[in-house]
DNA sequence: ATGCGGTGCCGCCAGA
DNA sequence: CATCTGGCGGCACCGC
């Protein structure tokens, strides 16, 4: 059975020690109704700091740890809890570099097959220790220069919300905790588990939806300063059932298509049919979710006449079909319940 | 699944 | 000179 050990540090978020370890107790309840035997539960952990003693986190909320970190400890996964970065990168660098003596340790539990879990700026633990380096890598979005600037030979994906590679897995900003840790349900408890453990939490169900094989792009919520760009983008979501037009939208906001196409580009990195279709399949999956519409009326709902074009296009975009997607995010009841009854 | 008519997108270029 | 815009042609792909 998988043993986990958390290594929190003085002024990081609680949070990303609590919520992680949220996830897996949930699991944990799900995983003991599931088997029959249920005697002991499914994840066990660790919570280790550097000195050993109790740590002063952030907000101030404290948090108890069971011992110093044990350079030779025997785990099969290790999770890295982000440090706060009210003051910016360079805060983040000299914590991390004041954790010298832990680079070597992190090194030498990835050779023996530990898997490590950085959540946010715990990141750059991870690549100081140069073990990200030629792999992909991911950290809050607006660390991302930062980052690029000091360890250039990352193959940082700034936009991705999760990556993996040889047991080295990193997620993006702050509440990606959540992603990080169902990534950890699944490897170690299966795909099943993660999924009742994500909808029992009601963790964001469109993160949910790509988070163990594809990503949700950051990018797309960043904001942007294009007043244009943002003028189209609400005259889109405003008519979002009836169909697109170019020739429409551009004539609106007075300018020629070929220049909305390019600051839409630069601002968002989409095209306005591509933003359209996003926005559409979002609402559609929103209909999904709270409502019993048929799926016609959906279709019909988010702009589209063609079922079967809908179907193919809602497919491309979440990995799902309609149906699929109904049946895994509309129930309301914890499904332990549902099973044992 | 497939076919097909229309059009959104991009490279390229000229002009502001 | 650098940056931005609009027009055009061609092709991919959107949507029925």
């Amino acid at each position: 059975l998988p043993k986990l050990t958390v290594w929190v540090v003085d002024r990081g978020l609680a949070s990303a020690v609590t919520g992680p370890l949220d996830v897996l107790t949930v699991a944990n309840s799900i995983w003991a109704h599931r088997a029959t035997g249920k005697s002991q539960p499914l994840f066990t952990w660790r919570v280790e700091s550097v000195s050993g003693a109790q740590v002063r986190t952030a907000s101030g909320t404290p948090i108890d740890v069971d011992g110093p970190i044990n350079p030779e400890t025997r785990t099969d996964a290790l999770l890295l809890a982000g440090i706060y970065a009210d003051a910016g990168p360079t805060q983040v660098v000299k914590t991390v570099t004041a954790l010298r003596p832990l680079h070597e340790v992190l090194r030498r539990q990835h050779e023996r097959g530990t898997v490590i879990a950085a959540n946010c700026t715990a990141t750059f633990l991870l690549a100081e220790a140069g073990l990200l380096d030629r792999r992909p890598a991911t950290t809050s979005w607006w660390l991302a220069q930062a980052f690029r600037q000091r360890y250039p030979l990352v193959d940082l994906r700034p936009g991705e919300m999760l990556t993996e590679r040889d047991g080295l897995l990193c997620s993006g900003a702050i509440t990606a905790y959540l992603n990080l840790a169902l990534r950890l349900v699944e490897k170690f408890g299966g795909a099943s588990l993660a999924r009742s453990t994500a909808r029992t939490m009601l963790i964001d169900t469109n993160r949910l939806s790509q988070a163990a094989y594809k990503i949700l792009s950051v990018e797309a919520h960043e904001p942007h300063s294009d007043a244009l760009v943002q003028r189209a983008q609400r005259r889109i979501e405003k008519r979002l059932e009836q169909t697109f037009s170019l020739p429409a939208l551009a004539g609106e906001l007075a300018v020629s298509e070929r220049t909305l196409i390019r600051r839409f580009r630069r601002a968002l990195q989409q095209t306005p049919l591509e933003y359209a279709q996003a926005q559409r399949i979002e609402r559609a999956k929103y209909l999904l979710e709270t409502t019993a519409l048929a799926l016609d009326t959906v279709c019909e709902r988010v702009g589209y006449r063609d079922t079967g074009y809908f179907r193919h296009l809602f497919k491309r975009e979440t990995g799902l079909s309609p149906k699929e997607f109904r049946q895994a995010f509309s129930r309301r009841q914890a499904p332990w319940r549902k099973a044992g009854r």
